[in-house]
Order: structure tokens, then sequence, then C-alpha cells
DNA sequence: CGATAACTGCGTCAAAAATCACAAAATCAG
DNA sequence: CTGATTTTGTGATTTTTGACGCAGTTATCG
């Protein structure tokens, strides 16, 4: 438990012992049903999850329909960084995919954690820099490629997504309509 | 002269004396003239921008054309995140929009003064965070809005950035062509 | 100041994708 | 195992947006 986070801290950054144990004390372990939310639309998000086992997705709730902006699997850190820094209320939900284990990374604990240790506040700006780097990517797609392009990228890419999520999911995720994607595959 | 920086960093995080002068060993000013390049596509990016005066733009070459994927102001910092965090060749430019003067923070200047003081890391990590939340919000409006939509919130949102940006300039900006764009403003 | 370039608006036409409708297939839950 | 729900595939049609062309206006730069 939270070996995970553990040997992939490693791959960003070594923590010194007394950082990784003060660390572990903003740390709550949980798991999650499939379908179970860990933020809901509406609420103020006071956490950080890091992803042990399973997958998750973030989405808007637009007229009844669910439009995913990310999905999160093992190894993945994943919040509401809008509500998390402004502690305004969410706009978006997260929601596992399947049965999900999380470490929740508490906000107030891990701000005091920052001012405790340089080397957790470094680890979160690289952390911080990764999630930009990724974010600025998928934006990108979506001003470079035409929809069609979109989803030949995410297979050339992320193959491995398609393998764990309904069409129907990523449908939203590339903007693009559900019998449209259904198209595209098919074409190739 | 970083008297802008100065006072941005005031509203985001105090620094200690000691901090502001080794942050202000990181930095040389300087200014471009219209239409230079702050960075050009195929460099590694060396440093982070903050713009003291003026305007530029961050885009992508695409046949010729230029593709714009962010415009940047007077309290922004600007950067290839992909290409400074990576060190590999940057995939796009960033090009001054008319005369500007920045404060250029040295990455390896940056990093070692990350290292020697936590309160620098901790405002830089406190400036990603905002980077992040202003890119997954741009991310969003690609995905929960239509074309038409994407302008008037840009209308709503940012109307002065319509006063400085040409309308050929933003419409790549919004993932949309020159023409469709001067039809949605006319029909308001 | 004057020539050149860039920007904007609008019309037509074509292409791409969305929508609607329905059937088949796969998955899930009891 | 089986009925119910979700997912996927496909066709017909409509809507939206893109592409091209051209004219008028505005900005820019030597």
């Amino acid at each position: 438990m939270i070996r995970t986070l553990n040997s992939y801290i490693q791959t960003i950054t070594p923590l010194s012992d007394n950082s990784w144990k003060l660390l572990q004390s903003c740390i709550t372990e949980r798991s999650y049903k499939k379908a179970e939310l860990l933020l809901k639309e509406g609420q103020v998000c006071q956490s950080i999850f890091f992803i042990e086992e399973g997958a998750c997705k973030s989405f808007h709730n637009l007229d009844g329909k669910e439009i995913n902006t990310a999905f999160h699997f093992e190894n993945d850190f994943v919040t509401n960084i809008q509500s998390l820094t402004s502690q305004q209320p969410a706009s978006s939900s997260i929601k596992a995919l399947e049965k999900t284990t999380v470490d929740i990374l508490n906000k107030n604990k891990l701000l005091a954690a920052y001012s405790a240790s340089h080397e957790i506040e470094s680890f979160g700006r690289k952390v911080l820099e990764l999630l930009l780097t990724r974010q600025t990517l998928h934006t990108e797609s979506f001003k470079l490629l035409a929809p069609k392009q979109r989803f030949d990228h995410l297979v050339a890419t992320q193959p491995d997504l398609l393998q764990r999520v309904s069409l129907t999911q990523v449908a939203s995720y590339l903007g693009i309509s559900r019998e449209s994607l259904s198209r595209f595959r098919s074409a190739r």
C-alpha cells in the first residue's frame, strides 16, 4: 500500500526518509467501487488523488451528458486543480471507471508538508510541470488536428487507453460525436 | 526594471530580501521588437520569460500557417514547458506581437535558485498551479463549447484580448477559421 | 507620405461532422 | 444463465464550418 506511489516518486525525485514519512502522514488510502464518485460537482476539492490501481475519469455534466475531460490510470495524480487552488465549488466531477484504489493526499496537510519540507515542495513542483506539459499537449491536439486526426493520434500515442475505455467515453474526450468516432475507426 | 515582476510576486507570495536578490541574479532583461522571436521552433528552450510590458504569442507552424496556442501580456510568465523540462527541441515558437520588454529567467540558474531557496521553489510551484488552471480551462472550452460559443465566451471573459490582437490571430487560437470568426462576430 | 502588406467582410460552394433513427452485439447484474 | 442495459455500427439527412475568391479598408514601414 502506498507502494506504487513510493516507486513513482523515485522516478521523479528521491525523498529522504523524513520527508517520505511526512508525506505519508498526509495520505489516506481508499478504494472506490466502479462508478463511484471521488469528487462531485459542486463540492470544494480538498484532495489530490494518486491512483494505485484502477482508472478514473474527470467529466462535466452538460445537459445530462457526461463530457469527459481526462482519463487517469495507475501512477497518475488526479485532482480538480481549479477547485483545489481556489477552494471554489468544482464545476466537474471525478468518477471511478472500475474498482479503483487511490492514495488521498489531503490538501491542508500537504500544504503544511510543503512548508515543512523543501524536498516535498520540489516534488510538487515537478509533478505540476508534468501535468502542465500533458495538458498543453492535449489542448494543442484540438488546435492542430482535425477530429479524424485526433483519433489517429490517440491510437498512435495511447493505444492502451482504447483498451480500457469504451468508444462512447473516448468520443467526448476527443470532442467528437460517438457516431463519427465509430466511422473513423472502421475506416482504418 | 524588474519592477513589474517584483510587484507581481507580491500577489503570489512574498519573498525575503535574500531570496529576491537570488532570484534577480537569474534574470536578464531584454527588449524585443515587434515580430521578433523569443523562442524559435527547433531550439531547446532555456528560459522562462516574464512580460514586463508588451505582448507575445506562442504558435505552431502548420503548412506555413501560424496556429496560435496562447497569447501573453503584462504580468504573464511565458515558456515552452515541454521543451524547457525535457530539453528537447521546441515544436512551437514564441513571437513578440509588439515591442515587448521581458525578464528572462535562465533555466539552470533558476533550478539552482529553487534548490537554494525553498521560498523561490514555493513561488515556482504556485505559478505552475496558476498556469495549469488556465490551460485546463482553455482545453475545456474546446470540449464544452461549440466554435461560436467559444468566441462568445472569449468576448465575455477576455474582451481586452480582442482589443490587442487581430481577429485573424484570434481565429486559430479558438480553433476556428478566420472567415467563420468574422461571421460569428457580425451575427452578434 | 505613399506604397505595400495585412486585415476584414461577404458570397458561393464543398467537405466534414452532427444528428436522428434503428438494429445488432456485447456486457452486466441478479 | 438470462433478461436488461449499454455499447457499437450504419444509413439518411441536416447543419456547421472550411475553403476560395475578391473587394474595401486599415496598418505598417521605409
